[in-house]
DNA sequence: GTCAATAAGATTGTTGACAATACTACACGC
DNA sequence: GCGTGTAGTATTGTCAACAATCTTATTGAC
């Protein structure tokens, strides 16, 4: 109701070749995902096309292709004759997700670290980190932690050469964002994240790939077993 | 023309939840990618929807959203406005998906290794890495040493609780297929390959999952690096 | 001869209607 | 009371036509 019709055509940026307007289904799918990820739209609900095409004023069509987009990223499962319903994640596929962001992630900080002009990086890097330090002593800001946290991310991502690497990595991460948000509630936990994230950087200066893939990978898991603590307390 | 309408709803079983035949665009993706695996569609080629719908005898909605199926694995790449043609890949983009593969690779056989109930893989993967000795001395086998290498992939494969890494590598897998055939048509390189299939199902059955993982990933960088060298070739 | 503007054709994007299937509530028999 | 069958409704799947955009061929100017 309160959308109404006419999605303007706005410009955002992305893959080369790529038009600088977002497609219909695509400013679909970033209105949609922006509930789902802000939990607007919880778990298990179900998206049905008829009800979007009648908020956004479209057909159904590309509202069909929005959920296939955002299927494609997890954010909604698909079902046959059935529709698609919010991604409800069991803890077994919280583990599952976590597991393969540990390997990925070791393999993006490695190379990141064994790349010869990460010296322009460094200090974004380094600036962040110590930042973290200061906030994981006090959990009353907020999200600024966790701002700081997928600023580093972000900066290692746009870091990396390896672009589906990239694309996988930021599907993955945004299936688990809810509940790595959820495994940061703790100053003794925040404490723990931001020394890995120290460890990190110290390795990528150093220029030691295994050190930073080892990083990375046991920050990805503390990550995930704090997370997975938190499901496992309801 | 020879495939003409009406295509059957024939059940191949897949995931769980899931109505056991095929939808009409999971077979037409089906019979696409058939064609693009085999090389039939050559890499380049573009695939209209138009003369897709008209083959099959079905309208362009099914075809349009088989043509999104596909490029979800890799097989085709969709330009806004200008249609799906079958993905072309350079030679940094062959290395990157080996490099992820390899990292997941890795992943996923130090878990099957640290698995307890591993004992009923171990047979089968001990018998065909016997063949694959055998094989690697003879490439005039044709495709036998390929098939089985395949084989010990599925039997990995299907091994992995991770449902998650299953779909990603299995993916993976079939973009770089065509390379990794590539990689394999010299008896030394079948034998460095053999090598590392010995390897790896050795650590496997002793359960030292870091050294499956190891194996693992000196087995995929090593096709790998075979594949890039007769892409550099031409 | 080369380049740019333009027009014709080809192709993808979107729409609304119809078909097929799945879900829900209710009546009926046991 | 409980389970089962059935009708009605809701929802997804498919289709054919129309609109918007891109590609290609042609013409003209320099």
């Amino acid at each position: 109701m309160t959308a109404g019709a006419g999605l303007a055509r706005q410009a955002i940026g992305a893959s080369p070749g790529a038009p600088l307007t977002l497609s219909l289904p695509e400013q679909i799918a970033a209105r949609l995902s922006e509930r789902i990820i802000a939990g607007t739209y919880a778990p298990g609900r179900r998206v049905m096309e008829q009800a979007v095409s009648a908020e956004f004023g479209v057909s159904r069509g590309p509202v069909r292709e929005a959920l296939r987009l955002l299927e494609k990223d997890g954010l909604v499962t698909i079902l046959p004759r059935r529709g698609a319903q919010v991604t409800r994640l069991s803890i077994a596929e919280v583990r599952e997700i976590f597991d393969i962001r540990a390997a990925l992630n070791g393999l993006r900080d490695r190379q990141i670290a064994e790349d010869p002009d990460r010296g322009r990086l460094l200090p974004m890097l380094e600036d962040n980190v110590a930042r973290l330090a200061g906030l994981a002593r006090d959990p009353g800001e907020g999200d600024e932690y966790i701002e700081t946290v997928f600023e580093l991310n972000r900066l290692l991502n746009d870091a990396t050469p390896n672009r589906r690497l990239r694309a996988i990595l930021s599907s993955l991460a945004l299936q688990t964002l809810r509940y790595s948000r959820l495994g940061l509630a703790t100053v003794g936990r925040r404490q723990q994240s931001a020394g890995n994230w120290q460890r990190l950087v110290k390795a990528v200066r150093e220029g030691d790939g295994l050190e930073a893939q080892r990083a990375a990978e046991q920050r990805v898991l503390d990550s995930r077993d704090a997370a997975i603590r938190e499901l496992e307390k309801t």
